[in-house]
Formats: C-alpha cells, sequence, structure tokens
DNA sequence: CGACATATTGAGATCCATCAACCAATGTGG
DNA sequence: CCACATTGGTTGATGGATCTCAATATGTCG
C-alpha cells in the first residue's frame, strides 16, 4: 500500500508553512458551524458549493443505487468532506454528505476559494497538493477491491482505522466495504 | 455517469490558449520518442520520473497481484500515461507501464515541469486540471465497479470505447474489466 | 506445417447477495 | 411504567455471479 497518509502530513506542514496573509485570507473566508446528527451538509443533486473541513465529529458520502446506499468515503476530525465531481465542476451531485455523529466544521465557499487562489498563489499549490492527495486515496480504494476479497477489507479496517468500527453503524461499515450487512455480521462472526 | 470528458475538453482549450512562452517553455523540456509494441515505458519498482502524452498508439498500465495481471488504464491518442502515485511522490512504481502497439509518445521529465511549474503560473493551472481530471476519471472507474455487473461494464465500453475491443487483446481487456478471461469469453458469447 | 499465443467451453467450487425469520436494545405514547 | 414500534444486528436457506482448473479450439507467424 502507498503511504499517502504520509503525503498528508506533508500537506498539513504546507498549510502551517503558509506566510500570514494567506492564512488570514483563508480565515477570512471560512465559517465555523455545528450541525445535529442526520443532517445533511449536501443533498443529492445540489451542486457542492462549499468545502467543509471537519473540526469535530464524524460525516460520511454516499449515493442510492437500486435503493442501496453506496457509502464512498467517511470522514473524521481534520477531514476535508467534499463532493469531489460536483465540486469541481460545480455540477449537481449524486452524492450527498450526511452527518453521523453531532459535527462542528469549518466552511468555506467555493467562489470565495476560487477567488482567494488567484489573489494568494500558494493556494493553487495547495489545491492541487489536494488533489493529488484524493486521487492517490482513490487508488488505493480501488486497489483493495482490486486484490482484496471482503473480509481482507473489513480486517484492513479493523487493524488500521478501528475507531471507524468504534464510531459508525455496521450497516454504513458494510456500503462503505461494498458488501451487504448480512455478509459483514457473517464475517464477524467467523473471526 | 459524470460528464468527465468535457473536462477534457477544457483542459485542452486551456492547453491552447496559453501564452506563447508558456507554450514554447512547455516544447523545450519535450522530447519525442516512437517505441516498439511490447517496451516497457515504465518498469514495476522504478520510479516514474517522466510523463507521457501519447501522440499515436496504445499502451496500458497495470501490477501484479498473485501472479496475475490487473490492467489500471487504458492509453490511446491524447492521453496522458503516468503511475500517478509514483510521479507525484517520487517513489517506486507498483505498477509498470507497457505498450501495446507501436507507439510515439511527447515526454516530459518530473524535474523539468517542476521547474516549468514555479515559473510559469499557468502550468501550476494546468498541473492542478490534470490532477482534477485523473480523480474525477477514478471515481467514475469506482462507480462503476459499485454499480455494475460484468456484463454491464462490458457493454458500456463496447457502445462508448469500441476502439478499446478492437485494439487490445480479450485477455487485457478481462484484466481491465476485473474479471477473468473465461468469464469475459462467455459474456461475449451470451450476447 | 508446426508451434505458441489467443480464445472458447465445461465442471465444480467459492464468495457473496437476497429473502426471511428472529433477537436485543432503545424509545415513545398512553 | 408498560405495550409496542423502531432501529440495529444475527442467523439460515437458497441462488447467482464469477473463479479456477482443465480440455479443446482457433489463429497467426516463422
Amino acid at each position: 500500500m502507498i503511504p499517502v497518509i504520509s503525503y498528508l502530513d506533508k500537506i498539513h506542514s504546507f498549510i502551517e508553512s503558509l506566510d500570514h496573509e494567506t492564512l488570514s485570507a483563508l480565515q477570512n473566508i471560512s465559517i465555523e458551524k455545528s450541525y445535529p446528527k442526520g443532517y445533511f451538509l449536501l443533498k443529492q443533486n445540489e451542486i457542492c458549493d462549499k468545502s467543509y473541513w471537519i473540526k469535530n465529529g464524524v460525516a460520511r458520502k454516499y449515493y442510492l443505487n437500486d435503493g442501496k446506499e453506496i457509502t464512498t468515503e467517511l470522514y473524521f476530525d481534520n477531514d476535508l468532506a467534499v463532493s469531489f465531481d460536483s465540486y469541481t465542476l460545480q455540477h449537481p451531485s449524486r452524492e450527498c454528505i450526511e452527518t453521523v455523529t453531532n459535527v462542528t466544521v469549518s466552511i468555506i465557499p467555493y467562489q470565495k476559494f476560487q477567488e482567494a487562489k488567484s489573489n494568494y498563489p500558494a493556494l493553487l499549490t495547495l489545491d492541487l497538493m489536494l488533489a493529488e492527495y484524493y486521487a492517490m486515496w482513490l487508488e488505493n480504494r480501488l486497489f483493495q477491491f482490486y486484490t482484496q476479497s471482503a473480509t481482507e477489507r473489513y480486517l484492513d479496517i479493523l487493524h488500521k482505522s478501528p475507531h471507524i468500527i468504534q464510531s459508525i453503524p455496521l450497516s454504513v461499515i458494510a456500503s462503505y466495504l461494498g458488501i451487504s450487512l448480512e455478509t459483514l455480521s457473517r464475517i464477524r462472526a467467523r473471526i
């Protein structure tokens, strides 16, 4: 598995090393808000015109296919929640983003960030790093589906991200693993 | 399915609209080369320190898992071939890139492109657009694996990318579809 | 023509989905 | 505080999709 995590560290140090003006420009366009459990930060078919930096709590991104939920991403502290294609293309989103617990987020509107990028070039670099990180994260996720069985994928989460198991209902974990709740239940029983 | 293709168009017009200096800077660091069928543009464990713009021909990116080839991407005219994580992190690559036919490519070394980016800011924007495009392409590929059966994925290629069927051996197509050659053969027989 | 790569077909096994029944914990209205 | 609904999870039976191994067929190129 590619060490994508270390790239996250690099992004965080990059942010910390930003000059004062750029940093305060970022703060000026950020708003902090709190939402209850079960709140939709983004609904299906809406345009994702904000990015949500999770300060505290848990959220997830998913879409419906044949009435079945497919969870595409889970968000914890310090994660950046957006529907990537909807945000990038400013098109309606097939995915929605729902809070799993009460959450506090830092919100940056799409338009404001675009403007800030043209005034503060370092933010363009930041945007690139974030896109690169997301692409590598997706590559790893595809890699897992190619190479691992459902049981292996579950064990992977169990070992590398136990906080997921603890804070999220099994039905959501199952849909994140791409399997049915029943299969997940059987996998857990077998271990 | 998200209209990622239109974003490709946007990237191409962006390139065409670049100022003369930026364009010639790009050309100055590009080298055009030709390779025979079956040539490895990138071998496993090498660092991907070049990007290959396919001018003519077909190539593919794949890796081995349990001795089985998993094809992750197919390249045709005007596609950009890199092992994304290896290129971005400048780490050894798990994937290799092999030509499927004779190909002509335009090569840009990683280092030279990084330097060019700092001298010509528009290239930073270009780099961002390319990363965004790749991320959306990956999202769509994941989406297909989540929601479609092998038969549906094959039909999709058949209708939307018939050139793939015509120019690439079935064994490679099968590994690109994430199924065995036998299953692909049966799918084709059933239609 | 012969040889080697490419593709098809068959039989059996495996993984996982679906449908259905069931259980336990939690809430809620009366 | 109880009866009942709701949510979250387990268990069983069955079927479908796909894999694997093995045999056979079809190129295709020297």
